[in-house]
Formats: structure tokens, sequence, C-alpha cells
DNA sequence: GAGGCCATGTAAACTGTTACATGATTTG
DNA sequence: CAAATCATGTAACAGTTTACATGGCCTC
């Protein structure tokens, strides 16, 4: 994840591992937080595999690394962002990938929207066929906590769906909060 | 995370290594998953701490072993069930510690939803403020999936509040869902 | 000149996955 | 009798955190 994240924010312009660290917990610090003990061995590894350049540069007297994705970098980048997102990653981790999608041709993109959409429908419904099951149990007081879970999740399922359909139709993002009755 | 989800498992009657991973499977896996190759290790390691305990049972050519939790066991459990659920931690890891809410006193549980809807509350303004800056700058389409994350993350946290609000009031649960306009 | 930020990195520990390996029991 | 499930485990690897270590630059 981390390394997608790297190439995804080096994309431009060249950056030193410092400006990408602050990048993250600018942009994604919300869903997503990189230690520097992570991102310092993944900038160099992903520069021994090419999908990186680093340029030294000398300034007064400190020496920096800059960082920037190479078209192989861009390459895989592209390619892991038009790999479905998955259902069963955490919330946090789709969250990143759905970060990126500006970076996305709109057909890709509404392709990846239109499947997310379908596959959080289908999750839905399995969830909604849990709680069917548990409904018809007796002392379902006992584990009121237990089963609130799945009501969240079923939620959740929900207003991903709602999302997935505002991003569709780019509705002004305002819209999306706020709904409350 | 592990440790604690098994010896909340293994609370009440002796399981097996099996059974504890079908428990989980049957309770938590919309959120968390378990591996053979993690839960076994855990179980030894566990028992030799000594929070859980294990009886080997021959069962026809079949060698079982058995493990429940030991009163210490069942200490540091409740330790950790008492901690603030954590904003920082996972969607998913914060469910985990909400599904084991059932077996709280109802002060510790009410403290907890409590403070965990403040947490909420207070980060749900922090997203606003953030919501606010990003509102004030020009050419916002062109990251438009980048500022979708943050207003999917507002909605979340407001969802996270009406449910802590549910939860304490004891609603019942089918409530929470279905009340689409 | 002290404190805070800029900047890069290492080492140990932790937590977990995937794949492999083995064999018993049950059910169609 | 084959396939599914029950049952326990190991080994290699992966990804990450935390703590440590070092030093330059900037501002009050």
């Amino acid at each position: 994840m981390l390394e997608y994240i790297i190439i995804g924010m080096a994309l431009n312009d060249p950056l030193t591992g410092y400006d990408i660290k602050k990048y993250i917990e600018n942009g994604i610090s919300v869903f997503y937080k990189a230690s520097f003990g992570s991102l310092y061995p993944a900038l160099k590894k992903l520069t021994e595999k090419g999908y990186l350049t680093m340029t030294e540069q000398q300034q007064g007297n400190r020496q920096k690394k800059f960082y920037q994705a190479t078209e192989e970098g861009k390459i895989i980048f592209d390619e892991w962002l038009a790999l479905p997102v998955d259902l069963n990653d955490t919330t946090e981790s789709r969250l990143v990938k759905i970060y990126f999608f500006d970076n996305l041709s709109s057909e890709t993109r509404d392709r990846q929207l239109r499947e997310y959409e379908l596959n959080n429908v289908n999750y839905l419904r399995k969830l909604e066929l849990l709680e069917k099951q548990f409904d018809e149990m007796p002392n379902k007081d006992d584990f009121y906590f237990k089963l609130s879970t799945l009501y969240y999740g079923i939620r959740i399922i929900q207003e991903n769906i709602e999302w997935c359909k505002h991003l569709q139709e780019h509705k002004p993002l305002k819209d999306f909060i706020g709904r409350k009755i």
C-alpha cells in the first residue's frame, strides 16, 4: 500500500522523503499514517526496483534526496489504480485508492465506481440475509452490542452505495453531507 | 488484537483452536479475518503467558486441545475492553471492541460510548474545519475525488455519532438502518 | 542559544499472511 | 470411497511500528 502511495505522491514533482511524509499527512492522514521507519526503506526499495529516480542535491550544508516516479513507476501505479476496490480491504485502504481516482481516465473511473457499487449492493444482500437470521433468534438482547456491529455494517454499506452514485453523477460533494432529516 | 479476540471468545466454554476460528468467522468475519497461521501460535503464546489454560482430550483417534480463559486472562481482557475506543484505529478494529461490549458493566459501557461519541464530535469539528479550508480553494474540480474522501469521512463520523446515541439509548437496532428519506 | 522543524536513516520487535504439511472423521 | 470438513501446526516472508541516532537550518 505504502509503495503505491509514495509513487502516487511523486508522480509529478521531485520530492524528498520528508516532503512525501507531509503530503501524506495533509492529504490522507485521516485514514492512513506513515512512519519514517517504513517510508525511507520503501523509497530505497522503489528506487532499486526502478519505479523511482533519485537525484541528490546539495542545499547549503545539507544533502537532500529528491524522488520522482519513472515511466515504469507510473505504469504499475496505474495498474494498481485500475484494480477493483476490494471490499475485503479495510475501509481505510479503500479510501486510499479512491483518493487517487482523479488520476484515472473517466472511463476506467466509471467502470471502477460501477463495479464497487455493485459489489456493495451484493454485500448488502448478504448482510441483510444474516440480519434476518439473527432477527429470528430469541434473547436478542443478550447480544445487543454484538448485533449492533452488523447493523452498523449494513448502514455503512448503504452509505457506500449512496456515495458511489453521488461520485458517478459528479454531484456537488457538499450535498453528500448534512442531509440529515 | 487477535489475542484479545481469542480470550474474548474463550471466556466461558473450553474451545479448540478450530472452534475459535469458527466463532471468529460467524461473529466478526465481516470486519476481522484470522488465519490458522496466526491463531495457533497465538494460542500457544497466551497459554505460556497464563491467560489461557489448555487441556488435552482424546476423542477417538484424535487429540484435541481445549482452551479457556484464566482469571488473569479475563482481567487483561476487561482492561483492554475498558480502554477507550480509539478513533486512530481502523474502523474494523474499533468494531471488534464494540462487538464485545455486551461483556461490559453498563456503567463502563455508558462511559465508553459517551467518550467515543465525544471524540467523534470533536473529530467532526476538525474535519469540518478542513472542509472549510478546501472549500475556499479554486479549481476544486481538479481534485474532486481527493476531496470526496474527506466528505465520506465526515459522513461516516456523523453516522458514528448517530450510532453512539442509538446504542446509549438502547433503541431497537432495526431503527438504525433503512431510515433513508 | 534554545526549541522547533527539516532531513535521513537503522534495529528490534511485533503482527500477521501464505503456503505447506499431516492426518482423522464424517457424510453423500 | 471420495470429498468435505475437522484439527493442528511450521516456515518463509511481508509490512509495519517504535525507539533510537544523528545532524543541519531557522527563528525568537
